[in-house]
DNA sequence: GGCCAGGTTCGCT
DNA sequence: AGCGAACATGGC
């Protein structure tokens, strides 16, 4: 077992802990990433071989710094290179708020939030499968209910890998899920429907009939289009999906009941806004929308409103 | 027990 | 285009 050590410097106001908090990692039952007592980790797989990684910021008086220790097998030079590049991705160590937040500052809805959560980047899935995955599976019922069913899925269909006393498990893979078949799912607490969705997206990607990955290198048109011509996948799941795991900056999940209360409050006379209505709304926070929804949601979470 | 929760599809007007 | 039902589950 070798372990490396790493030093990454983030953009000044990043915050570590509130970004970890937004994503649910320090839930007990979220099962793929870990976050406690100040350290996140996350099982990161390179040809065939896992990677424990883990990350820490220590705030020093001068600098603000994210500390990355990668513990494997065999390490080589390009291991190293990719556990670098995802957990900082993961973790949005290398995203860049300045523009939202000088877009906020005259703002009066978004400024005390700013203030609230400064620091709060925008965690991203380790891949798009599962941020797709995950948002499918969150459709319509509450975060509680989501976590209990994804970390079911996690346990009994995702790789595990243990190091001492520590058991950490992984997201399943296309192929595991599609293996895995519609009964079964559905004999697990999912709903008939939502087990063909997953089965079916999983299937398409196993067999390389979509590339979830390549949407990244897509203008936001085609990919919000490709994904919302796949079953199970509407409008709001697709811009959840621009949000949290292809790390565009405008997303903007317009069908999301709980949005839709929040800006009805404040922007409607306290009645509850349409979809239609808070896209609309919504396009004074162009290009940023994505960390205005994140915002709102960490919001949301945590009693703001 | 009933209603709702960070939606989507399908089948009607 | 727009509207309503069905979908499974946990929590209040």
């Amino acid at each position: 077992m070798t372990k490396t050590v790493h030093v990454f410097r983030p953009f000044d106001s990043y915050n570590l802990h509130r970004t970890c908090d937004f994503g649910s990692f320090s839930r007990a039952n979220y099962s793929t990433d870990i976050y406690c007592e100040g350290t996140y980790k996350r099982v990161v797989q390179y040809e065939s071989r896992s990677n424990l990684v883990s990350a820490s910021q220590s705030q020093s008086t001068d600098h603000n710094h994210i500390e990355i220790t990668i513990e494997c097998k065999e390490s080589t030079k390009s291991s190293i290179e990719h556990c670098l590049t995802q957990i900082s991705r993961i973790i949005g160590a290398d995203q860049d708020p300045s523009g939202f937040y000088s877009m906020a500052e005259s703002d009066n809805f978004l400024n005390p939030l700013v203030n609230k959560f400064h620091g709060l980047h925008i965690p991203q899935t380790a891949s798009v499968f599962e941020g797709l995955i995950s948002a499918i599976l969150g459709q319509q019922i509450s975060t509680h209910v989501a976590r209990i069913l994804r970390s079911l899925i996690v346990e009994r269909y995702g790789s595990i890998l243990s190091i001492g006393n520590e058991t950490y498990h992984s997201f399943p893979t296309p192929q595991s899920l599609e293996l895995a078949g519609i009964e079964e799912l559905h004999a697990n607490k999912f709903s008939r429907r939502k087990a063909e969705y997953l089965c079916e997206i999983s299937a398409l990607e196993s067999k390389g009939f979509i590339d979830l990955e390549n949407l990244r290198n897509l203008p936001t048109e085609d990919a919000v289009d490709m994904l919302t011509s796949l079953r199970g996948v509407g409008q709001w799941t697709a811009h959840w999906l621009l949000i949290r795991s292809l790390g565009y900056e405008d997303g903007f999940p317009s069908g999301d009941l709980a949005l839709q209360k929040i800006m009805g409050e404040y922007f409607n006379d306290g009645e509850i806004m349409s979809e239609r209505a808070a896209m609309e709304y919504s396009k004074k926070w162009r290009p940023y929308r994505s960390w205005v929804t994140t915002y709102i949601f960490a919001g949301v979470r945590s009693g703001f409103f």
